[in-house]
DNA sequence: GTTAAGGCATTTTTT
DNA sequence: ATGCCTTAAC
């Protein structure tokens, strides 16, 4: 399992390292290959910072891209200087500035992040009102515009007609069937709708704390006076929004200092910019670069073959990591007949390696390329007898029940949020339905208020059949009663409450028997995790309330599966989510062209295309890199993907890694599992 | 208001 | 092949 101090065994510095840590304050660009330490030296950058040049915890701000890193670098701070200070993600650290300020930032008091889920869900209710097809003009288009737009810091209004977004991203949907003008009417729609309901997504969440900033000059130069030190982790990682975040907050005397690694940008597609780094660059001249080469994770071999590999991207910085360990084993290389016969042939390995004794299950990674190839190695580990967990399902907090349960919470909380509204009205059922909605939909529009302030119009006008105007009126009575019952009491005991008498219990238990025991189980851990509830950062004083219990639950979603964390077992996952880990064996499987790389990286007809295989090239490096002893690839002549058997050829990055580290292994007298259909 | 049948897409994922 | 979601029929 990865070793979350990183290389703290060693416990100096790097020359490299020391240099970097011991800068004078000032701009810095600290270009950190896989496995170079960057964790390591950002925390002892703040440490010298604080004990040497004796700022203040409280002017220094560490800004990371996922809870896990934020929570990884807080705990390691706080083991080296013992002090609290502001470390968080993006999206963390502007949404508190939102809640400080929500005066200034034009928000009401008790505004609720929403996530993608529940911002889809409003804009499907608006193609309703627009009275546009679905088919024509997919939601998850609209949706993917709409933040497209906020990441590149655009409002409604800011759009540069036309088309001035397809270069961002794929633009699949931006052919002439969807006219740029629309998309336009719906996004201006969309900001309207999340104002009256107090809602604000992730992407506008740095869009708003950065209009924060901008229009309130004396706020700004507040935060520019307080921040002397800014440092950004993952830096290749960032938008255009978080840029712009970054270069409106760091003021004359705040230094900057960003790590990143040009070579494993791999989120380009939603977004990411490479090119900040080089805008960084300008915009901060004069910047301090230090390259940290010194690679204390894998052999010497494996750094061959991913240094050989990554050098045939040509949009790069340059950088060739090395190790002090010993060249070690080859790469293996196994060729398969079909997707069966690889995952036998990665599961024997594995039972092999691990009955030697040398390594326990948790040192094997497997990784692929897509989810979908999970399936078969899964399949094949359960034959062999080994225990594997597969990372990346549906989160806690993003699981349905829990997503219902916190909806009645949230309206019990704020009768505004339609989103919450929208998604409780009728569940469980009772008797609200289609028809109902609408009639409360075409009021609230008419009026232009919320969904909740619709329903009471409608009810108060008699404006609705008997049947569905008394089920209308238990329900608002229903979460009436619950606020009032939850008044003075403590979070737990609010939740359980909702959750108690909102009725989920007895719907859950009766909907899907199957999924009946997990989902009881999941809605009396989200009482648990209400008990245990504690908000981070003791800086601003903040309690265990449900309205920030609620926050918590959507920014910091959580792990996926939960189940058997404890239990020594392989680890599947995708390339991408490999990231930041390393493990003693790592496999890479289903290295075949229109696979990995994936198809739409080399046969898509556009300018793209180019850096799209770069992409790919940069994320076959990331998982290259996370192994610290061996390193298996493997392929498969034939696959069966979405119903058919497909024939492959062997992945080009295979042959771009020199063959005299590789030790093909031959086909052994092995059973070759047929197909079934 | 619930269930069956047909349509459709299907890299990667955090906040 | 499969799962998800809209639509059509009880």
């Amino acid at each position: 399992m990865s070793n979350i101090f990183g290389n703290a065994s060693h416990d100096t510095l790097n020359p490299k390292q020391t240099e970097a840590v011991t800068l004078p304050p000032s701009n810095a660009l600290i270009l950190a290959g896989a496995g170079s330490g960057k964790t390591r030296v950002l925390v002892h950058r703040i440490a010298y910072l604080i004990n040497h040049y004796g700022f203040s915890p409280y002017s220094i701000l560490a800004v990371t891209f996922t809870n896990k890193a934020a929570q990884e670098m807080r705990h390691r701070i706080e083991n080296l200087v013992g002090q609290n200070l502001w470390v968080g993600t993006f999206h963390g650290i502007a949404h508190r500035l939102l809640r400080m300020h929500w005066e200034q930032a034009h928000l009401n008091e008790n505004f609720q992040v929403i996530d993608s889920e529940d911002q889809l869900r409003l804009i499907k209710r608006l193609l309703k009102e627009f009275n546009l097809d679905e088919k024509q003009t997919p939601p998850k288009s609209i949706q993917h515009f709409i933040n497209a737009q906020k990441d590149e810091g655009r409002r409604a209004d800011q759009i540069i007609y036309p088309n001035s977004y397809s270069h961002t991203r794929s633009d699949r949907h931006s052919d002439s069937r969807f006219d740029t003008e629309t998309f336009i009417q719906i996004y201006k729609a969309y900001e309207a709708l999340c104002e009256k309901s107090h809602l604000i997504d992730f992407a506008d969440l740095l869009l708003k704390s950065y209009e924060l900033f901008k229009f309130n000059p004396d706020l700004l130069t507040q935060y520019q006076d307080r921040f002397k030190a800014l440092l950004v982790d993952e830096f290749q990682d960032t938008n255009r929004i978080q840029y712009l975040w970054l270069k409106i907050l760091a003021g004359p005397k705040t230094s900057l200092l960003v790590v990143c690694d040009d070579d494993q940008s791999i989120y380009g597609w939603r977004g990411a910019r490479v090119g900040n780094i080089a805008e960084f660059q300008k915009d901060f001249a004069p910047v301090k670069l230090i390259k940290l080469e010194q690679n204390y994770r894998s052999t010497q071999t494996i750094l061959n073959a991913a240094n050989y590999l990554i050098a045939h991207n040509t949009e790069r910085l340059g950088k060739t990591l090395f190790s002090e360990d010993k060249t070690g084993n080859p790469i293996s290389l196994f060729s398969a007949f079909n997707e069966l016969e690889e995952a036998h042939f990665i599961a024997s390995q594995i039972k092999q390696a691990h009955s030697q004794g040398t390594y326990q299950l948790q040192d094997f990674a497997v990784l692929y390329r897509s989810n979908a190839q999970s399936r078969v190695l899964e399949e094949a580990l359960l034959m062999a007898g080994l225990n594997y967990r597969v990372y990346g399902g549906v989160r806690f907090f993003e699981r349905s029940e829990i997503k219902t349960a916190l909806a009645y919470c949230r309206l019990v909380f704020l009768r505004e949020d339609d989103a919450a509204f929208e998604r409780i009205i009728n569940t469980p059922s009772r008797a609200i339905g289609e028809k109902t909605q609408s009639l409360i939909r075409d009021e609230a529009k008419l009026l232009n208020i919320s969904l909740w302030a619709a329903a009471l119009n409608l009810l108060k006008n008699n404006q609705l059949p008997g049947r569905a105007s008394l089920a209308l009126q238990n329900f608002i009575y229903l979460i009436e009663k619950l606020d009032r019952e939850i008044q003075d009491q403590a979070l737990y005991d609010q939740v359980e409450h909702i959750i108690k008498y909102s009725g989920l219990i007895d719907f859950y238990q009766t909907d899907d028997p199957s999924k009946a025991e997990s989902r009881l189980e999941n809605l009396g851990e989200l009482v648990s995790a209400a008990r245990t509830f504690m908000p981070e950062n003791s800086e601003f004083d903040l309690k265990p309330s449900l309205q920030n219990f609620l926050s918590h639950a959507v920014l910091e979603s959580g792990e996926g599966v939960e189940s058997n964390t404890n239990q020594d077992a392989v680890q599947l996952m995708t390339v991408h989510a490999s990231k930041g880990l390393e493990f003693p064996w790592v496999f890479i499987s289903g290295l075949e062209e229109d696979l990995f790389p994936s198809r739409s990286s080399t046969s898509l007809v556009s300018p793209d295309n180019q850096s799209r295989l770069e992409e790919e090239r940069r994320l076959m490096y990331v998982g290259m890199t996370r192994a610290m002893k061996n390193l298996s690839l493997t392929y498969a002549e034939s696959r069966r993907l979405y119903g058919e058997s497909i024939r492959h050829i062997p992945s080009r990055f295979l042959s771009e890694i020199p063959k005299n580290l590789i030790q093909v292994i031959r086909h052994k007298n092995m059973i070759r599992p047929a197909h079934s259909a």
